[in-house]
RNA sequence: GCGCCUGUAGCUCAGUGGAUAGAGCAACGGCCUUCUAAGCCGUGGGUCCUGGGUUCAAGUCCCCGCAGGCGCGCCA
C-alpha cells in the first residue's frame, strides 16, 4: 500500500525534486515485465540539461534501494522499480484477510447520499429501458454504503400529469374492472394506446382528459379512487420485478406527493424576483448562463415537472440533510437538470452544488426507439425470465446434479442482465439485443460467478486443511499468482474511483481482471498438489480472490452461488 | 440555427499526457485419466473520424471541420 511512498522517498533523497512532483510523476508501466512502478525522466531533461536515458541511468545509480524493492533498472529514460515479490504477496494477502469487507472504508462516515433512480411511471410498462437507471442507481447505493456513507434510495414515481386524466377517460369509455384487475398494467397500457389512436379523430377527448386531471388535483372522490387504483396495480407489478432484480428502495415518494408543495416553490421564486412573465407563462430566464428559459407555470396556471423536482429536492434536503443527491436519469434530461440546478443556486442555496445528474445513454431497439404508445417495448420481466430460463437449461446440461438449480439459475440469469449494463461507461447509447444480454461467455457476470464457484470448489476440497501455519510465499513467485495479487491489490482504488465518478463499471472491470488472472493461475499452477506450506500460500490466494470477487459482484447487486 | 454528448479491430467496448493501442464477442486452430472446459492457450484482424495546434511525448489536451445521437417554454 505504501510502496509508492517508499519509492518516492528514496527518489527524493537522490534528486532535487519535490515529493509531490515525484508522486505525480511515478507511473505504473503497461507491462509487469517493465516493473511495478516507473519514473519517466523526460520532464527532467530541460532542468537537468541532460538526455533522459542519462538521467535515468544516474538516478538509478545514486538511488538507495528501499526495502520493498527487489531491483531497479534504467531503461530508455525510465527508472523501473521491481517490488520484492514475497513482500508484495504478504502485504496483499494480509490486507485482504484483515477484513471481510476488503476495500470498504470510513470516508463517508456521517455523510448522507440520496440516490434517485429507476423512477418508473404509473400505468406504463416496466421496460428494459429502465435497466440502466435501476442497475446503476442500485449499484451506486451499494458502493457508497461500502464506503461508509448513509444512503437513501428513492424511486421518484412518475405519477402526476394530464396523462392520468386521459387514463381515466379511456378507462371509463373502453375499460372494465375485471380486465384491469386481471391483466394489470398491460390493460392500462392498451387503454392509453387506444386513447392516442382515437384522440386524432375526436379532439374533445383531450379536453375531457384535462378535466379529469383537474378533478384528480382537486381531490374529487371518483377521480382520486381511480388514480389510486391505477397506482396500486402498477406498484404491485413493479415490486414483483424489483424482487426478481434484488433491487430495493427506501422511499417511493413520487411526483404526486410533491404536487401540493409546489406553491411554496413558486412563491419563493416570486419573492426572490426570479420569475418573469412570458406569453402568459412564468419562466426563469437563464441568459447569463447561456441556457434557454426554464418554464415553471403554464399559461393556464398549472405547474410543470420542474417545479415538483425542486419541491422534492427541498423536501429531501430538509429531511435527510444530504451531502449529495444523485439523479440517475438518461442524458435526454441533461438540459432540464442543468437548468433547475442553476435555479436552485440562484435562489441562494449553496447546496445546489451537491445535486448531481448521473446521466446515461439511451436504450433503443435494433429497428428504432422504444415507444409505449406504439407498443414497442421490451418488458424487463420477459428479459429476466428469458435469462433465468436459459441459465436453467445450461445447468441441466452441464451440471445436472446441482442442488437448488432454480435458485442458482435465478442468481446467474439476473446477474447476467444486470452486468450487461454495468460493464461499460454510462454515457454510451445501447441497442438492446437479447442475444448479447444472454451471452454468458467472456467478460460477463456468469464468467465471474463461475470463477467464484471454482474458487469455492477448491476451498471445499481443502476443507480439512489448516490455514494456521507457515505459508511458503515463493509458491506465489510466478507471473500468474503475481497477476492475481496485483488485481486484488487494485480493488479498493477501483471502488473509490467508482464512487467518485459515479461509474460502477470500474468495479465490474476490476472484478473481471481478478477473474481472468485467477483462471489463468488456476490453469498454470496446482493449488493443492504441492507441499503444505506452498499449498497454504496458494489457498490463501484462492480464498482472497474468492472473497473479493464475491464482494465486487455484491457491489453491483449480483449474487455469487458457491456451485454452478 | 444554437447547445450537450458520442466517434478506437467485422460487432460490443477498455484505455489517470508516457514505453510495442488492448479486451470480450464473432471466425479459425489447439488443450479435459489432474483442484468445475460457463475455463485456458494460439492465429488473423487498426488511416484510434479528418485536418491543424500545444508538448521531449497526443487515442488522451486545445481549435476548425465531418458523421451520428439527444435537447432547445406551455409533456414528463
Amino acid at each position: 500500500m505504501n510502496y509508492q511512498q517508499e519509492i518516492v522517498r528514496a527518489l527524493q533523497a537522490a534528486c532535487p525534486l519535490e515529493e509531490k512532483e515525484l508522486r505525480d510523476m511515478l507511473a505504473v508501466p503497461p507491462d509487469p515485465a517493465m516493473g511495478d512502478y516507473a519514473l519517466p525522466c523526460f520532464r527532467l531533461a530541460k532542468t537537468m540539461r541532460k538526455a533522459p536515458p542519462v538521467i535515468a541511468q544516474e538516478l538509478c545509480a545514486a538511488l538507495e534501494k528501499p526495502a520493498c524493492v527487489e531491483r531497479v533498472e534504467a531503461v530508455n529514460g525510465y527508472v523501473n522499480f521491481y517490488l520484492d515479490k514475497d513482500g508484495f504477496s504478504r502485504s496483499v494477502l494480509e490486507a485482504a484477510e484483515a477484513s471481510p469487507r476488503f476495500g470498504s472504508s470510513e470516508e463517508g462516515r456521517g455523510k448522507t447520499v440520496c440516490i434517485d433512480y429507476s423512477s418508473i411511471n404509473v400505468a406504463k410498462p416496466f421496460g428494459i429501458h429502465h435497466l440502466p437507471s435501476t442497475a446503476i442507481g442500485n449499484s451506486l447505493g451499494l458502493i457508497y454504503r461500502y464506503l461508509g456513507y448513509h444512503t437513501v434510495s428513492m424511486n421518484f414515481l412518475g405519477d402526476w400529469g394530464t396523462q392520468f386524466g386521459r387514463m381515466i377517460v379511456a378507462y371509463k369509455k373502453w375499460g372494465n374492472r375485471e380486465q384491469v384487475e386481471h391483466e394489470g398494467v398491460k390493460a392500462l397500457v392498451a387503454l392509453y394506446v387506444r386513447f392516442h389512436e382515437e384522440v386524432d379523430a375526436h379532439p374533445e377527448l383531450a379536453d375531457e382528459g384535462r378535466a379529469w386531471f383537474k378533478k384528480i388535483e382537486e381531490g374529487d372522490a371518483e377521480a382520486r379512487q381511480l388514480f389510486d387504483w391505477f397506482k396500486e396495480i402498477t406498484l404491485k407489478e413493479v415490486s414483483r420485478v424489483y424482487d426478481k432484480l434484488g433491487v430495493t428502495f427506501d422511499e417511493y415518494q413520487g411526483e404526486s406527493f410533491f404536487a401540493n408543495k409546489t406553491d411554496q416553490v413558486i412563491a419563493e421564486l416570486e419573492e426572490k424576483h426570479l420569475l418573469s412573465d412570458s406569453d402568459g407563462a412564468k419562466v426563469v430566464f437563464l441568459e447569463e448562463e447561456k441556457m434557454p428559459p426554464c418554464l415553471f407555470v403554464r399559461s393556464d396556471g398549472a405547474t410543470l415537472y420542474v417545479t415538483r423536482d425542486i419541491a422534492a429536492a427541498f423536501w429531501r434536503k430538509e429531511h435527510y440533510h444530504f451531502d449529495k443527491c444523485l439523479y440517475v436519469v438518461a442524458y435526454q434530461q441533461d438540459l432540464h437538470f442543468r437548468q433547475w440546478f442553476r435555479v436552485v443556486e440562484k435562489m441562494g442555496y449553496d447546496w445546489a452544488k451537491d445535486l448531481v445528474h448521473v446521466s446515461f445513454g439511451m436504450v433503443s431497439m435494433a429497428d428504432g426507439a422504444m415507444s409505449t404508445r406504439k407498443g414497442r417495448v421490451v418488458l424487463m420481466e420477459d428479459v429476466l425470465d428469458n435469462a433465468v430460463e436459459k441459465v436453467d437449461e445450461i445447468i441441466r446440461q452441464k451440471n445436472p446434479n446441482l442442488e437448488n438449480r432454480e435458485e442458482v439459475a435465478r442468481q446467474v440469469g439476473i446477474g447476467a442482465v444486470l452486468f450487461s449494463v454495468l460493464y461499460t461507461n454510462r454515457i454510451k447509447d445501447t441497442v438492446f439485443c437479447m442475444d448479447n444480454v444472454l451471452n454468458f461467455d467472456g467478460e460477463t457476470a456468469p464468467y465471474a460467478q463461475y470463477t467464484h464457484a471454482r474458487c469455492c470448489s477448491v476451498l471445499r476440497k481443502a476443507a480439512n486443511f489448516s490455514f494456521e501455519g507457515e505459508s511458503d510465499l515463493s509458491a506465489l513467485n510466478n507471473p500468474e499468482a503475481q497477476a492475481v495479487l496485483r488485481a486484488i491489490d487494485a480493488f479498493p482504488a477501483a471502488v473509490r474511483e467508482a464512487a467518485a465518478r459515479y461509474e460502477p463499471y470500474l468495479v465490474s472491470r476490476q472484478v473481471i481482471e481478478i477473474c481472468k488472472a485467477f483462471n489463468k493461475f488456476y490453469y498454470e499452477q496446482r493449488i493443492l498438489d504441492c507441499p503444505d506450506a506452498q499449498a497454504r500460500a496458494r489457498l490463501r490466494l484462492t480464498r482472497a480472490a474468492c472473497a473479493v470477487i464475491r464482494q465486487g459482484l455484491a457491489l453491483l447487486g449480483i449474487q455469487s452461488p458457491e456451485k454452478m
